[in-house]
DNA sequence: ATAGTCACCTGAGCGC
DNA sequence: TGCGCTCAGGTGACTA
């Protein structure tokens, strides 16, 4: 699913074409995601005041309250602006009505695709960030706060994988393992060595390629390896971009030593034994 | 507190 | 063609 890059490249998507719509109807096909979805009523008829997003989730805020959304593994959200007709794995429609007198538009539909169901919708009503899945959330990655003696000082003492490290949203929020991998390479450190080894230039240095590598994902409308599309359907280009990230054998392309695959816990990584020494 | 494992669910790709 | 296996962008819950 969507890292942060594709979660913003969505985010830019729902708020240049939707904000100011109004909501006038939910439909809920398939109410079993992550969690079962419930959303009130009371959200019909009220504006889309606007978009925003904390760590990987998409916030779309009303006068009430906020619809809290996230893609989990496979989902994305498109904006139709004709019927198409709803397909397997096409869960929820929220349909948009442009109410400007001046530019009497169509409806637009937002469709949320999800194959896997990992993705999830909660309304809350009142701030935000007052939800359960946002309390414990750690610092933005291209935020001030994420800085080097910030990331340095997380990894003291601790024995898990630095990889597991910059994964660890109660850290720093957003990056995944497309993007963890890539942001390790730039900083030439290998994503198994222990949190506690990282040095404070290394730390210097994989914060800088984290945002460099996420800022760049976003440009390019961030990384579609299969399911991901931008709210226009179209795919994101940063693939072409990745250094290691699904190269297992390919040559590196900073110095041609063939990338290696390794699990780091549950997950595979990505690296150059050359590069990454 | 920290680290590791499991769970949720479907689909793609591979070897046989 | 089909079967069985592994792997896949996430993350909360649970265990030790």
């Amino acid at each position: 699913m969507p890292e942060l890059p594709e979660v913003e490249t969505t985010r830019r998507g729902l708020a240049q074409h939707l904000s100011g719509c109004v909501l006038s109807k939910i439909d809920v096909r398939q109410p079993n995601l992550r969690w079962l979805v419930v959303l009130p009523e009371s959200l019909l008829g009220q504006r889309l005041l606007g978009v925003t997003r904390r760590a990987k989730y998409l916030l779309l805020r009303f006068a009430s309250g906020n619809l809290i959304i996230h893609l989990g593994m496979s989902g994305s959200l498109r904006i139709l602006t004709a019927y198409h007709p709803a397909g397997k794995h096409d869960h929820i429609d929220l349909i948009f009505s442009e109410t400007r007198s001046n530019s009497p538009r169509g409806n637009s539909i937002l469709r949320y695709t999800d194959p896997r169901r990992f993705g999830s919708f909660h309304y809350q009503p009142g701030a935000v960030s007052e939800h359960w899945l946002l309390q414990k959330l750690g610092v933005e990655p291209l935020a001030q706060e994420f800085s080097g003696l910030y990331l340095y000082h997380h990894a003291q003492r601790r024995k898990t994988a630095i990889k597991n490290l910059l994964m660890n949203h109660q850290v720093v929020v957003g990056i995944g393992n497309i993007y963890a991998s890539e942001a390790l390479f730039r900083a030439a450190i290998r994503p198994n060595v222990r949190a506690s080894r990282l040095t404070r230039a290394g730390a210097e240095r994989l914060v800088i390629s984290t945002k460099e590598t996420l800022e760049e994902a976003i440009l390019s409308g961030g990384t579609t390896l299969q399911d991901f599309t931008a709210t226009d359907g179209r795919p994101g280009y940063f693939r072409q971009q990745l250094y290691v990230y699904g190269r297992t054998g390919k040559p590196c392309r900073l110095c041609g030593t063939s990338v290696k695959r390794v699990a780091t816990g549950q997950r595979m990584s990505f690296y150059c034994p050359k590069c990454q020494s």
